[in-house]
DNA sequence: TATTGTTATACTCTATAACTATA
DNA sequence: TATAGTTATAGAGTATAACAATA
């Protein structure tokens, strides 16, 4: 019988895959929950941020979620459209809009807070309330550094599909 | 002066969406390094799969990666066109492929696996050596009840952006 | 002239389904 | 008829640059 194996002293090697690949399914599976609601996880973003920012510009939520203006517009069209969302000038220059939640979208905002601690909780299961609390500092030392947006993914644009290392 | 802050017993509300954008953040990050060699993470993935399992098929290949056959025709011509992978129809069932890389293709086997671990490291860099020990055992006890495959991301299709919560 | 929002355009990635060749 | 690979096509997502209104 071999000794009892010492802990290891360095990561595994494919752990910054399996980062990469947890953090995918996360998302994926986020989305399918926000879809209960007819909403996209950028819908859901946009909600969220209008939730505690009301008032600010089109640019500035661009910013804020990590997209181009233009990508904006038609991400407003549809959420006004279901009368989420309300568009109005501004007075005091007449460039800007000033965008806010209706009040169906505040309604939302609940709703929404209760899917996110759902999906966590999902996310999270296979690990005691420990480990969970660990990860968490984990995960929070390693995105103190690099210049992570708070309301934003990177987005997989360059980096979808497998990567295999 | 309040009294000293107990560690909380739950983790804190955005730790699900904090482990979706460190990962995309990771893979990002991999796909910058691998472009280094001229690569996509995909190409790299199709590479590492055809070093470890040569001969299998194109279908079989999909499969590893988590895409359709349809996506490996385009992947695979672009990998036989700079000479890394070659195609060599199958005796006993010539409908098949058997995928295999060129000698100039396994010589990327090696630089592909120092970018891997230097990613790593970057990666995880923000960490001391036990808690990238602790991290690699979480992340690995949350991976192992998902089916997630090995080779393949799931794809950040339906989730890219920003979801806020 | 600079800036906000908008539109036009093009590019990438993706999957589905029809097609061919083998079996 | 069933399966491997291929092609055609369409859809979603993205960014860049040109444009109108306002400052």
């Amino acid at each position: 019988m071999p000794p009892r194996t010492a802990p290891p002293r360095t990561a595994p090697p494919r752990t910054a895959f399996l980062l990469a690949q947890l953090g995918a399914d996360a998302a994926d599976r986020f989305a399918e929950r926000v879809a209960e609601l007819g909403l996209t996880p950028r819908d859901a973003g946009a909600i969220r941020v209008l939730g505690h920012t009301p008032g600010i510009s089109q640019r500035e939520l661009a910013t804020r979620l990590g997209t181009t203006p233009s990508r904006i517009v038609p991400l407003l069209d549809s959420l006004e459209q279901r009368a989420l969302v309300e568009r109005s000038r501004s007075e005091r220059d007449r460039r800007n809009y000033e965008l806010s939640l209706t009040e169906t979208g505040q309604a939302l905002l609940a709703p929404l807070r209760v899917i996110a601690e759902s999906h966590q909780r999902a996310v999270l299961a296979a690990l005691t309330a420990d480990e969970q609390v660990q990860l968490a500092g984990l995960l929070a030392k390693l995105s103190a550094g690099g210049g992570l947006s708070p309301d934003a993914h990177p987005g997989y644009a360059g980096a979808a599909g497998s990567s295999g290392a």
